[in-house]
DNA sequence: ATTAGTAGCATGAATATTCATGTATGTCCA
DNA sequence: TGGACATACATGAATATTCATGCTACTAAT
């Protein structure tokens, strides 16, 4: 990982009660994680807003955008949401005409989600403020190495995902 | 909080997954961020699941730890909530003895929330949990530099902060 | 073919969050 | 000092999310 060049080692392991001048949360990763995710989607919300779409309703619209006839499921695990939240999510976006639920061939139980035009009228103009926004935010950040550092988040949620059944 | 498991991984059943390789999602900053702090979170959020305290009392709680007398808009701020959220917590945070609100001496429109020593006690044992949790999260992945990923997320989250007005 | 078990989605009651305010206090400055 | 404006927190109605569960359809084993 190219990323990590700062300099390193040891240290946070094994400290005797680190009486904190700090904040505890300060260097929590979970916590630095969970702040930087949001201070940086928090500034996008700002253009969501003013085009009249809500964040979970762009989540579902962006996964479609690359992959389409997603079960509600799938929606719901890529969105990070709950199935019946997503479940009634899908219902105000198929009332506003933006997605359709169609049967699938194959498996009953299964519904499929498809964009409508309105829905990839709308998902379009989004993708392309998305992507400007995020090469503003890099244009920002200028010392982060953008390929690794998404690198490193996609290794983060690929092994963390295999190690699910860790912990007691 | 099971929900990442729900689809993406038995997979063998309904021919799903068509994982196209182009999802827009898969290479978005914003959304890798959001992802790999969720799931790394919703790992966590199992140990407070197990001890009876919700996600965002935790999240009081450990900001409490390191920062007595926080008020409720910084709670709020620290957090990532909004403040009628916070406020609405705090009063079934107060209501299960875990803090108190008192009065700021200086600025009358000020409350001042302190732990109560029930909340003490709670946060003290989440704190244990929450650094043993980092330590196996951390060697999960033995090729990221957490003093560097540190470094980084601060940058970000600090620049970002800063550059608060960009974007229209 | 029957049965037991599981997966996918929907639903409803309980709970939580948000949006838009309200109220009180503090600050600025003419 | 007075008045306009800003800040801190609370509140209530509208909305969204969650938890538990229901229902149907698929799968596997007998």
């Amino acid at each position: 990982m190219v990323l990590a060049t700062i300099s390193t080692q040891g240290a946070a392991t094994a400290a005797p009660a680190p009486v904190s001048a700090q904040r505890f949360i300060d260097d929590y990763l979970l916590y630095l994680l969970a702040r930087a995710s949001h201070v940086i989607s928090t500034e996008f919300h700002g253009v969501l807003r003013r085009a009249g779409v809500q964040v979970p309703v762009w989540r579902v619209l962006a996964t479609l955008a690359g992959s389409p006839g997603e079960t509600v499921s799938g929606l719901a695990d890529a969105c990070l949401l709950q199935q019946p939240t997503m479940t009634k999510l899908l219902d105000r976006m198929v009332r506003d005409n933006l997605v359709k639920r169609l049967p699938d061939p194959k498996d009953r139980r299964v519904v499929r989600i498809q964009m409508t035009s309105r829905g990839e009228t709308v998902v379009n103009e989004l993708l392309a403020s998305a992507k400007k926004h995020e090469q503003e935010v890099l244009a920002r950040h200028p010392d982060i190495d953008a390929v690794a550092l998404k690198t490193l988040l996609r290794g983060m949620i690929g092994r963390q995902r295999r190690g699910k059944r860790a912990l007691g």
